[in-house]
DNA sequence: TTAATTGCAAATGGTTTGCAATATT
DNA sequence: AATATTGCAAACCATTTGCAATTAA
């Protein structure tokens, strides 16, 4: 099943309509998969080709793509919140490296958190169902 | 060396006046040491004793505290920032539960964070200086 | 003495909300 | 047709800032 349809059978089964505004704004999504967007940026993008949305609707549609869990809002002390698509695998797990010279952002692989399973395990008094975690630092990049 | 004097040493050698308002809210961080504090939350404590000091004030002692390292900030997404005083030895890692149904923080123990160490051990092509990881789940009083 | 700091009030900026018009089911 | 959703503008609220008065060094 594609993403479209899943945003369109979850929006149903929480009875939220489907509109024209939300699939445009799901859309940005697809597009821009492996970005951070902030409600800004997605208005931004969105205005190119549809001027008439409001920036509230933006925010509102966040919102509910937050609430059924379509997309995941994420905060990375910039001063605004982010979004970003959920997968649809390791839905609850996210962590990032956040680059503390230029601010890039950069996702984990996969195999680079192997070892955070075996905190869960440990963790499981706690009823863990979800972690976020951030590690700050400099990267390659800026290295250089 | 108490924390008052480790204070006072390192606002001297960042050329930071050590004034009445900065020794009165670091005092709050001292007696309210295992919490997580907000701006609005400091500034309702101190008015009690010092009415005459202004939230603004508040704010920008925490940001130079922060700075200086002394204290920490942290957002656990409920709308404020909030700091936390920095521990000397273990400084720059931070990892908490946060409960999902009574928004409790509870900072988690060293020894549950052994592991912690493996991974910053894997990371090291990124440069890490510092981790912040939040697990979300549901505490023990809430699974009652 | 002099530059940093404070308190106050006003400004800022991200986010939310009220409401009449509009679109979805 | 009935109800949710939208766009707009105004409201909100945490945080920041300008400035004249005060204080630490």
């Amino acid at each position: 099943m594609n993403l479209m349809e899943r945003l369109k059978e979850v929006l149903k089964q929480k009875d939220y309509k489907l509109t024209t505004q939300r699939k445009i704004i799901f859309d940005v999504f697809s597009e821009h998969g492996e970005k951070h967007l902030s409600p800004e940026e997605i208005y931004e993008i969105v205005k190119t080709s549809h001027p008439e949305i409001g920036l509230a609707t933006v925010y509102r549609t966040l919102q509910i793509f937050d609430e059924i869990g379509m997309i995941k809002k994420m905060n990375f002390n910039d001063g605004c919140s982010r979004y970003e698509l959920t997968d649809e695998n390791e839905s609850e797990h996210h962590s990032h490296l956040i680059c503390t010279q230029c601010s890039k952002v950069i996702e984990l692989e996969d195999e680079e958190l192997e070892s955070i399973n075996e905190i869960l395990e440990k963790e499981k008094k706690y009823n863990i169902k979800e972690y976020n975690i951030k590690f700050f630092g400099v990267c390659k990049d800026c290295t250089k």
